[in-house]
DNA sequence: CATGAATGAGACTTCATTCAT
DNA sequence: GATGAATGAAGTCTCATTCAT
């Protein structure tokens, strides 16, 4: 009984690994059985296909970095402008973990982009965030900010996606962090 | 000799086409060796193997996208205010490609993250276009030119990954354009 | 106690219904275990294997249609040139079950051809139905009844295999059925 | 050139001997490709699929023993009473092989009632050779050819059947035809 | 130079069967 | 008795790569 939603969710936790560490094509179910100590048989008795594994896998590293209790953070801070540095913060410390579930996306994209479904339960993660941080940016007074807030997380996003492909930032990431606050918040 | 050039230039092509269009495992020899209209061991006869023609293209991706003559028409302009406004114009004007580029950029780091070579090379094109705007952005007279001509760049590819990833902006694209000048001009 | 009795019986006549419909290699244990009602592993409680699984439910099948009783009808005969027509009539009315019985009988015999039992009990069952074939015709005088017994029924099984595989007769299945009683009775 | 032709030839040769002898599941590619003499990847260079093969071995298979030189025999013959005895000596002769074809086409029909095609093409070539049944015994002046030529074959199609399911017809062929003869030339 | 037939490693997937509960 | 999670052997099919012509 509890045993069935460990494996499962061992074979999910297996698979969010290997994809966001290499490509769809690259990881095979062998791979994921492997390190879920599963055998292959049983990543088909909960899944029906590789494709359909791995768009779980997505969401749920989607939900599982995005959804990170920021609310929490942002619950505790005392003015707009702090809330505005915890998301500048909280989003580019974890970079490198963001970068990998990027290429994991972004990866996926190729698969899923001729169905409906998995790409748009991902965009309305996105859009809450996006939410969040337009509200924030109005409380803190900000001219335009539903565009702001776009921009401002597109930075973040094209900064990730920088990480991503050259492995570095060349740049020391707090002087960035505190650029983009003053930016954004003069 | 002038038709072993032209063969090998039109599976590059190809080669460039289809990898944009779908994943590196996705497309097939076939499929390219096809498009270019040669046989599958024509490839072969010019290309090493799959990933040696994929790393071909893809540089061959990245300058005719990222090195498409701005120069020129960063030389056409009266004042620096304006060639930042050019930078920003150009880069988001072409947002399709750019984002279908990044794509393909993005596939191959997978297979090319362990090797030194192909992403340098990629990055060096990448270094080059940030010094432009660096150079442009001091002529304008702002502060901290290197950290914002780093943001700038990452606020572009950012909103080029939305596209990628959600395939629409939500946002006008001019008034994005508009807000991103004034931000980092003032 | 008899619940057990019943299982088995429920177990027995889906795999029948389902290897009467498909072939062997299409039906799966679990296809027959949903049929049935009941788990994969109660298939296996009541049956070694989906080979002897199958071949019960083969001899089943043929026991129901072949031995279905056409004693009783014959019995109720008046004369013995009533009969013939009695086994025509019987055997060509329920071709379409017995064409899905033939196909299914076909389908085990490669599974069953290198062992000695389960055609050999069809074949008994066969000889049987020969053997009151002959005797009907015995008395109604035709010449080389035992010659005529065999032919007859290979008359009707080979209606019965265009049935099978042609899916229609394309003739009157009356006309036909008078016409083979005046070959055989004059 | 040749080659080409030949290679294709011997696996589609390959590939009805084992259907023949075996059930289509039973049959693996391995197997085929063995027997012909080539490698597995070269089965699908010529055929899509496993099952695209079975149907092009079956049809050629039908083609191969129904479209046997019957026709020239027939021309062969003085009588047209003579004619039918070719038609049944030469369809009892060749049973064993006769029988091996009607397994495979049994076993074919399984995966492919559901679509158009395949045992269309068997039908019209069966079709065929009721034609000419039907024409001889016409020429012999016997009452209802139409009827009579389905009866006959059918007739046949059940001694092979019978042989097929019991690898025995427990009476001498000769007397068979000779019985069979009689009954439809009187 | 060019072709495309041929190879074979390796991927995904199915499914009969076992067995702990 | 009954369940269904787990196994793993085996099958179909793909495709980069080679090589004779």
């Amino acid at each position: 009984m509890v045993e069935k939603r460990d494996t499962k969710e061992k074979i999910l936790r297996a698979a969010l690994e290997m994809f966001t560490e290499s490509s769809y094509s690259t990881v095979t179910i062998d791979d994921i059985a492997k390190r879920a100590g599963v055998s292959k048989g049983g990543v088909f008795h909960y899944f029906d296909s590789k494709l359909q594994l791995a768009k779980k896998a997505l969401v749920l590293g989607v939900k599982m970095l995005w959804a990170k209790n920021i609310d929490e953070q942002l619950d505790g801070c005392k003015t707009p402008a702090e809330k505005v540095w915890v998301i500048i913060d909280n989003s580019l410390s974890g970079i490198i973990e963001q970068s990998k579930l990027m290429r994991f996306i972004n990866d996926m994209y190729t698969y899923c982009k001729d169905e409906s479904g998995t790409m748009e339960s991902i965009k309305n993660i996105w859009e809450e965030h996006i939410k969040i941080v337009k509200t924030t940016l109005s409380e803190v007074g900000v001219s335009n900010p539903g565009l702001k807030s776009r921009i401002l997380c597109a930075c973040i996003d094209g900064l990730i996606y920088q990480i991503l492909t050259f492995q570095e930032l060349k740049i020391n990431l707090d002087s960035l962090k505190k650029e983009i606050y003053d930016l954004f918040v003069k």
